[in-house]
DNA sequence: CTGTTTCGATTGCAAAATGCAAGTTAACAA
DNA sequence: TTGTTAACTTGCATTTTGCAATCGAAACAG
């Protein structure tokens, strides 16, 4: 009885709860398009984003179920992070939201290139970049 | 000299710091979606906002240029926010959103009429959005 | 006019989240 | 064995948030 719910949560609040702050979409940004995959990389990403902080993000991000933390078995201290198909399926809000960025900020650019094929072949881009993050972690 | 920039912001980041917190989208979610313009009407939802962080960002919202606060002729103590271009160009960000969220949290639910639709016919969807969103507040 | 209500907030304060610097632990390297 | 590296953790000051109470202006009721 208690176990069953009905689904009334609003799409926004659950998207939210889960990348809704300061931080995520960060790191996902740079696991998904630049490639980095160790906590090292991550820290060093423009924005400055505070060791504490990352850590307890890469947490909140493994049980939400947006990566998987996994040893390197050549050097057991090295952790990398696994993304799953669940934070891949963010492409394209990533690229959605760059394309938004990129019109009303004056000082924002993204790589040209990228924008182009955006538009010109949208599901083809989200395909290969969500490809290639694939093909990076395995 | 010093007032000339080149482009070197990252997208993500700039969105994050336009509506990168916990409460904006939820706003321009009542706002775009639920034909919300008052004050009061932006008190009452789901989520439960408190009303110091309503103003504050209604008043962040201002400044970054996604709304117009404007007060009604025929009864001075109202106020309703106006939507701009750049707010209701967030549509696609919001649908994108909503149907990644749908797909990977079991207890969240959007109108499946709207989910359809958003499927079938993306850009129709949002540009009917956007028009009724533009016809609610003139 | 003169209380009373409505609307859109603001204020004060406790609690939570964030940011910064320093410290910790295990694994590998020489 | 000694030092170094990678991935964190801890302590603490600052900032942001959340909650309840209050406020000022405009409208409304009698």
């Amino acid at each position: 009885m208690s176990e069953s719910q009905i689904k009334n949560r609003c799409p926004i609040d659950y998207a939210l709860e889960v990348f809704g702050d300061r931080w995520t979409l960060i790191v996902l940004r740079d696991l998904m398009l630049s490639g980095k995959r160790h906590y090292r990389e991550l820290m060093t990403s423009k924005e400055g984003i505070a060791t504490n902080i990352l850590a307890s993000r890469l947490k909140k991000m493994e049980a939400d179920g947006l990566v998987i933390r996994k040893h390197k078995p050549e050097d057991k201290r090295q952790v990398f992070y696994e993304l799953t198909e669940k934070a891949l399926d963010l492409v394209p809000v990533l690229l959605e939201i760059s394309r938004w960025s990129v019109i009303y900020d004056k000082h924002t650019a993204a790589p040209p290139e990228l924008m182009r094929r955006y538009q010109e072949e949208p599901r083809q881009l989200i395909a290969d970049l969500q490809q290639a993050a694939r093909i990076r972690q395995s």
